[in-house]
DNA sequence: TCCAATTCAATTGTGCACAATTAAATATGG
DNA sequence: CCATATTTAATTGTGCACAATTGAATTGGA
């Protein structure tokens, strides 16, 4: 399938030693410019909403599944405490969010979607069609891809 | 050939209307994720050579082409002078670059590698099979994967 | 019971990343 | 030649991102 560029040459798919260097050979490089492009897109898109990239992830995440501690969303984004809680709080201060501690263990911090957060979400079914429609790719390689990429992810962490 | 996961669920290749907002289907998110991982995947390769992850990027950049201004160093790895200027301080810092006004165009900064910048380039050079090894895929999917990003990059540049 | 180990969030310090602004140098049109 | 526009880096301010540390809460084992 696919029947992506079969035009490989020799340096591209085997690259000499000396190109072992190149940006161009680098899968690293491709990926880190690939999502900061990406991320990039979705900016105009978000800043209505007044959400950033990160703060649209952590909201996805509680739309999900909600009340979550910090803990459980550091997990499913594969983030720390120390980018989250900042983030947390900015959400709290735009009234997205709540922050308690949890009466059963005070170690922990439940978050919780307000009205607002919650009532986002209906403005946010939009973005994912518009940012799609940025990407200029047909649906069947984007879902490839994405497919691809969790793959590289699961094997990563294992 | 991969013969992967032909387990797509109808949500998962083509997801419902409330679905779109799920993590598990953002291609971003998958972006963003392997990005991630990938990126902490180098920092113990980097450390013993004194590199963070972005600034590898501007070395190898730096390896195939010097001396080059800020400018062209931002086009190449699509960063701004933001991010490029106190990054290069710390490269020069570090001992590995220099800096000087371009004596023709007086707007212009050219980065010059030192001694200690090609130097670095040889114990770098066992980087890319060590990461590579990391990423537990296949060789051929990793050209694939690389070659599709880069398609990416290219139409959401264009 | 008590104490040692673990868990969890917050904090601190460093380093990207980018928008917006500034300021200097150069190019351009009249 | 001069005024204006453009180009180029640097700066400022905000917001991730993560390692390392801290401190409180909980758990588990003698």
């Amino acid at each position: 399938m696919t029947a992506k560029t079969t035009s490989k040459t020799t340096a591209s798919a085997a690259p000499a030693a000396g190109d072992l260097l190149r940006l161009d050979n680098q899968l690293c490089f491709a990926l880190y410019a690939a999502s900061g492009l990406v991320t990039r897109a979705y900016r105009p898109l978000l800043e209505p909403l007044g959400l950033t990239y990160p703060q649209y992830l952590v909201m996805m995440a509680l739309w999900e599944t909600a009340p979550r501690t910090v803990k459980a969303l550091g997990q499913a984004l594969d983030l720390d405490s120390g980018t989250l809680t900042p983030l947390l709080k900015r959400l709290e201060a735009a009234g997205f969010v709540t922050r308690r501690r949890d009466a059963q263990d005070e170690r922990k911090v439940q978050i919780e979607l307000t009205d607002a957060g919650r009532a986002l979400r209906e403005k946010a079914a939009e973005i994912p069609a518009a940012l799609a429609c940025q990407l200029h790719l047909p649906l069947d390689e984007i879902v490839d891809l994405r497919a691809t990429l969790q793959d590289l992810a699961r094997r990563m962490k294992a």
